[in-house]
DNA sequence: GAAACCTAGGAAAACGATTGCCGTCACGTT
DNA sequence: AACGTGACGGCAATCGTTTTCCTAGGTTTC
């Protein structure tokens, strides 16, 4: 890692330009009055010693130190990452960097890091975890301004900035109902799971609109294929008929569909099928491509992180915010122009 | 978000106290000598206004900010997810707070995060990156010290930590080899990809050592499901015979297995097949569970933060380590107990 | 009872940068 | 020649903390 050069400060800049550190900070940061010849002379030292000024002593004075901190409730992953991107973006913008925690699920570590961020003086803190249930506020009174990102806080006069589940549930159902199926299952993840059952809920809710209802009661279980595989059992063993499955999730999706192919249920001309987070390696791995909920979560951390600049900025925005889901269809609703495998009779071209 | 109360500094603790702020930080931080008494009601004077010490401050004198870097070359995802952990596990003992910073693939933004990081004052920077290839070091003569991780640096005096790729492959084929599989064929990523080739490479090494070969040449293509299916037809359709399959990733012994399943072949009975990555995604929803090679992301990142503190405390590691990747063994490559689907005979029970 | 010695805690100088204020110099004006 | 006026830069205070040095007492010791 060759030679460790020392730090330069901007008194060895002055030194080297023969002015005082004084005039040496006006010149490189554009104050006072100052020769143009003079100031061409602090930034030519400046360059030639690597000088960058320490951010630290500078964060003295303006009492900002244009730091945000990123705790995430459980640990960080495949939720956490799009919301962090967006987060970045957002503060990039205004040159904030991210200290990043991960809470791994423990409240103890979770409040250590609260005060580690304290002490050293974030701007602000973006709270985040996998579920998007309420939780607990990281703290009362925080001497900074908090937004929290997917999940929410339980205090009302917090900022939580969440995806409209709900609204992606009616999206997901209001297609398949367009595309003339009315016969649908739900099947979705654990029933202690915030999301499952708002989910499931905004699902019967919407089929009541139109004096429709599910095929049969949502089946809770796992997010996970092997329960989406499970589940389309028990529907193709009760006898009961359907013509549509909406999913918690791609995963649950996947399984599902697998388990509907291996039946010889044909998708979507059979069966449609839509999942829940569009997560492409689901997505790219079913077949056909899955139809899916996109939960916007580069947007959401974007959101959160301005919402949090604001706040920091003396403008804060307390409340619950739900941020818009989107559909995004793909193969598995709709049947694809030219299919390369058996598909129904059609002009072919 | 409740009322904001502003930081209280030692001046307000102090004061409280009735001592001077000298006294009060050394009763807060167990130097000098004072009488207990003191000492209690400067602490009680902290709890109650809530002092945490301004870090930036604090680290004015120090030199340290207890702080580090990591960038991250390509986008943060997958791989650099358990290597941050890993990383946080090993700095978080030390108190150590960490800086995450999205590369996004673009050297500019890059060199940007280096200027912020080292006017922020970190001690050290990790660097990592999706691709294990090596890359041009961030800087040369930083002041800081610098560790590459997953991915490393051209310059071979910069401290690398890598896996043991080739290592982890012949694992995969000793493993092979030891089940009785002796036509093993080879599908993995693209041919431009660092990890693709040394795996690859190490593979066919491997069985030359046995006086064996690959029954074709290997498949380069991409590291996804699709080609991996993709990849097994052509295998399929040349006739060839074989009796194993070890693929550069899970997501293509996945593609492998599901096209090799709806041709007829039974895993493993027919065909064991070995993956690269263990990522539980794909171990999961593979049928059966999918035997693979592990990296030990986490371990990586573990190791590389031990190497960064070692370089802060003046103790560097210059060069390229490799650690070990291990293989582990799952029902793709051993028939099961018991067998829930048809299976050869053998003693039930 | 005085010299020597602790001991507790205060005063002030750092650390690195910013910034308001003020002095100085070179002009131009009357 | 005396004065006013910009322009240019230096000085010093400031931010919050740590740390060194120092002093004012009280305690020991002979």
């Amino acid at each position: 890692m060759g030679r460790l050069e020392r730090h330069a400060t901007i008194t060895d800049v002055a030194a080297l330009a023969g002015v005082s550190v004084g005039t040496a900070s006006k010149a490189l940061n554009g104050r006072g009055s100052l020769r143009e010849e003079t100031r061409r002379r602090v930034r030519e030292a400046a360059r030639q010693l690597n000088f960058e000024a320490n951010a630290g002593a500078r964060n003295l004075h303006s009492g900002r130190t244009y730091t945000v901190g990123m705790i995430t409730t459980d640990t960080i992953g495949r939720f956490s990452i799009p919301v962090l991107m967006g987060a970045e973006d957002a503060l990039g913008a205004g040159e904030m960097s991210i200290f990043l925690c991960d809470g791994r699920g423990d409240p103890i570590r979770e409040q250590y890091y609260v005060k580690t961020l304290l002490s050293r003086r974030v701007d602000g803190i973006i709270v985040t975890g996998r579920r998007t249930e309420a939780r607990a506020p990281i703290g009362v009174g925080l001497p900074v301004p908090v937004v929290y990102a997917f999940i929410s806080s339980a205090d009302p006069d917090d900022c939580s900035v969440v995806p409209d589940e709900a609204g992606g549930a009616r999206k997901a159902i209001d297609h398949l109902l367009a595309i003339g199926r009315g016969r649908i299952a739900h099947i979705t993840g654990p029933d202690h799971h915030n999301s499952a059952r708002v989910r499931a809920a905004a699902t019967t809710r919407r089929l009541a609109e139109e004096g429709l209802s599910l095929v049969a009661p949502p089946l809770f279980g796992g997010w996970s294929e092997a329960w989406g595989g499970q589940a389309a059992g028990i529907l193709l063993g009760s006898g009961t008929e359907f013509d549509a499955v909406f999913c918690g999730s791609d995963q649950i999706a996947r399984g599902v569909g697998d388990a509907l192919r291996a039946a010889g249920r044909r998708i979507p001309d059979d069966v449609a099928l839509v999942g829940f987070d569009n997560w492409d390696v689901m997505i790219e791995g079913a077949k056909p491509p899955l139809t899916s909920v996109d939960m916007n979560l580069q947007g959401l951390g974007r959101s959160a992180a301005e919402r949090l600049l604001a706040a920091i900025n003396g403008s804060p925005s307390p409340g619950v915010h739900a941020l818009p889901c989107h559909l995004v269809v793909r193969e598995s609703t709709t049947v694809p122009l030219r299919s390369p495998q058996a598909s129904p009779p059609g002009p072919a071209g």
